[in-house]
DNA sequence: ACCATATTTAACCATTAGGTTAAATTAACA
DNA sequence: TGTTAATTTAACCTAATGGTTAAATATGGT
């Protein structure tokens, strides 16, 4: 059986929590980029990279190939879909628009009850 | 100064990555609840739940007021919006249509250049 | 004042996370 | 067959997580 998109938004969340895996994936939606060339802006070392990268790799997001002596390391964006997906519901609790519509339809709804009250057969 | 989005991303990722703390969410999300009543459909104990709340609290994610004894929660969905944020420029990433939408623009691009070449002035 | 209920804190434990240095592995190249 | 470069693994350390039980605290009711 397929793993639920529950079991891996733990996987997901937990690898999205550490900056350094955040700016990981930024720098891969631009292309594939060697374990190297991913480590140069960090003032970690090489195997703390390594790890970073193996959490993402067990999170789905990334893949890694072969190329010689490298392994170009590649972003995989459908467990970001899964975030999306799970925050989109909670939207309408920050945006304002959603919420004057919510209240819109509200009024909408009591005003019909009031009416049917108005015209009784 | 005010912390940045940055900062309170990785406290917001982490409180997420638990999914009792993903489920408490979504139980506030349809109102406000006490502890007890959040402790509920959880085997954990009650100090459990409570640490799980002190997380959520501290991302910012919910707060707590004091009803008497009981302190009701309630969810406060800000940094859910910056976790939209944060993953909304991976959407072309995953969305076919916006893969397909790009490559017609590269292609139209080309074609606009190619143009350009056969009625030079 | 006492009691019951709701919640938190304290103390503890096992596991995981995030980092290090040093050694092992993998693959190209001379 | 060495040698060099890229990457991973091993061994280790410290701190944080997620849970427990038992005790403390807060609040309203009798």
């Amino acid at each position: 059986m397929q793993p639920t998109h529950a079991d891996t938004l733990d996987a997901t969340f937990s690898a999205l929590a550490h900056p350094a895996r955040r700016a990981i994936l930024a720098r891969l939606s631009s292309g594939e980029a060697s374990v190297t060339e991913l480590a140069l802006p960090f003032e970690m070392t090489l195997p703390a990279v390594s790890k970073h990268l193996k959490v993402l790799e067990r999170a789905g997001l990334i893949s890694r190939g072969r190329d010689a002596q490298w392994r170009p390391c590649r972003i995989h964006a459908a467990p970001l879909r899964d975030v999306s997906d799970w925050v989109e519901p909670y939207r309408r609790l920050w945006d304002e628009r959603l919420d004057r519509l919510e209240m819109y339809l509200r009024d909408l709804n009591a005003q019909e009850k009031q009416d049917d009250n108005s015209e009784p057969k």
